[in-house]
RNA sequence: GUCCCCAUCGUCUAGAGGCCCAGGACGUCGCCCUUUCACGGCGAAAACACGGGUUCGACUCCCGUUGGGGACGCCA
């Protein structure tokens, strides 16, 4: 049988560097074995799925230089790629298994009489969890609830869909995080039910951040999406080597590989169980020995351009400087903030005359706001950061000066909202995080308090 | 809390019973190169979580403890 994988990424959010690492190790693993790499998007949230999502996380991996032989952009024999297209399947499997007494309806508290299907379980006994990484998995159904197939919405849930589309596009292995493992008993019960032949199962590791806990990697804790690895100035080649060096080194001890190679020699079935720590230092060592070794001067330049040195940026933060400069040499030190990573962010200047403590709420705040914008440009920049000023009782003027310090490293520099939308949303973002961090951060339980006003509101 | 998973230097890993008083890489420190810095070269410190087994022999196998993570959503 041909080998087919698949990275089936929900289009919810920014791209991630978790889905990049799960999509390279499908991929490694469909090539090595002249199979096919299947993208499939899971848009199966109809509340939080966009199609600039989706459009955002195929541009990434498609930067990245993860080719997919079938997916929503470049169709397939097993067309749609996209599930919210395929939904009538999941319907008739979700009906039948009504009707053969497998699922029940549940009403939930709705009183208008919509309703859930959800997937009877056993209630009794144990069962086996095969999973090609690991030895002997098994989990009591007593520990394992109904799973809704069919929301009250009509929209099917992950473990449908999941279940239905791999069948229906025979998925021969499913290589994903091993945060589903807890799931797994209702993914195989499905297949049971229906009769189908479960695919191949490999939990990989989850990707941690580098703090105190090796949490899984999350937004909150580091730099997760794509877009600020690219616009920080990562090439794809050196942020994708990374993702391989991950899971493979070689015994040789050479660690910087090209994506062929790791498809030759990477195995799967060797990978290391522990969760590694995303290490951005590692990260931009090997960067750098790209950039370093890969490039003459003038493919660096045409690499520069390419990043930020090109017309459009250049014009528009010639535009936001301009007021500002008296020579043009003025433009060096004012423009800086859109050509570097990194900025100074020094706690005495962030907070000014305010309290550190409370910089850093609204330092968080603001990342929350701008991150809940469906279109980062400047008015929208705007009137969300005004709301959340008026709503904090602040003047916008005082509210916005940490928020110069944090982007640029100083008080007195471009125009706000216009620089926050040419460095871009991500990258902003990053720098409110790291501001934040270097002001003391937020406490937890201070943030969760904050986090479920902020909810309300939203 | 319940269930599940995992466990080699600070970090990524090599190690599939003797080759290991544990190898490589990042980071750190020192020296060299050098008009500075960086690069590069050389070197140093740095780990088998703990306790029991099994075995002639355990980093490697088994059990327990501890630690960490994940899942407990009509999110994926």
């Amino acid at each position: 049988m041909t080998v087919r994988t698949r990275i089936a990424p929900s289009p919810t959010g920014d791209p991630h560097v978790g889905t990049a690492y799960q999509a390279l190790l499908n991929y490694a693993y469909a090539r090595k074995h002249g199979g096919a790499f299947v993208l499939r998007v899971e848009d199966t949230d109809r509340a939080r799925s966009t199609r600039a999502s989706e459009a955002a996380i195929l541009r990434s991996l498609r930067w990245l230089g993860l080719a997919w032989d079938e997916g929503p952009d470049v169709g397939g024999p097993f067309a749609p790629y996209r599930q919210s297209e395929r939904i009538e399947a999941c319907r008739e499997v979700a009906e039948r298994l009504l009707g053969g007494g497998k699922a029940y309806r549940d009403f939930g508290e709705d009183a208008g009489g919509a309703y859930a299907i959800r997937l009877r379980t056993p209630e009794t006994g144990r069962i086996a969890l095969p999973d090609r990484l690991r030895q002997d998995l098994s989990k009591d159904w007593e520990s394992v609830d109904d799973p809704v197939l069919l929301k009250s919405d009509g929209f099917p849930t992950y473990h449908l869909a999941n279940v239905v589309d791999d069948h229906l596009m025979e998925i021969t292995d499913v290589i994903r995080g091993e945060e589903w493992i807890a799931s797994l008993p209702k993914h195989l019960l499905l297949y049971e039910t229906l009769g189908w032949d479960p695919p191949s199962f490999w939990h990989v590791p989850l990707l941690r951040n580098n703090d105190k806990n090796r949490t899984k990697l999350s937004k909150r804790r580091s730099p997760t999406s794509i877009d600020f690895y690219r616009q920080a100035g990562f090439l794809p080649e050196a942020l994708l080597n990374f993702l391989g060096m991950l899971a493979w080194t070689r015994a040789e001890g050479e660690e910087k590989f090209t994506l062929d190679a790791f498809v030759e020699h990477f195995e799967l079935g060797s990978l290391s169980l522990a969760g590694a720590v995303f290490d951005t230092e590692k990260l931009a060592w090997l960067n750098g020995r790209y950039l370093r070794e890969d490039y003459d001067p003038r493919e660096l330049a045409g690499l520069l351009r390419n990043w930020r040195f090109d017309d459009h940026t250049l014009e528009a933060a010639a535009g936001l400087a301009q007021p500002r400069m008296r020579t043009l040499g003025d433009f060096g030190p004012l423009a800086s903030l859109f050509f570097t990573d990194e900025t100074p962010r020094d706690p005495d200047d962030l907070a000014g005359s305010l309290e550190p403590s409370e910089v850093a709420e609204w330092l968080l705040l603001a990342e929350w706001a701008l991150e809940d914008l469906p279109e980062f440009t400047g008015e929208a920049v705007h009137q969300a950061l005004r709301a959340l000023s008026e709503s904090l009782g602040v003047k916008l003027r005082k509210f916005t000066r940490p928020l110069y310090v944090a982007l640029s490293g100083s008080a007195s520099s471009t125009p706000l909202f216009g620089s926050m939308v040419l460095l871009g949303s991500a990258m902003t973002r990053m720098r409110l995080r790291r501001a934040r961090s270097a002001l003391g951060g937020v406490p937890r339980r201070r943030e969760k308090e904050l986090e479920t006003t902020h909810r309300q509101r939203a």
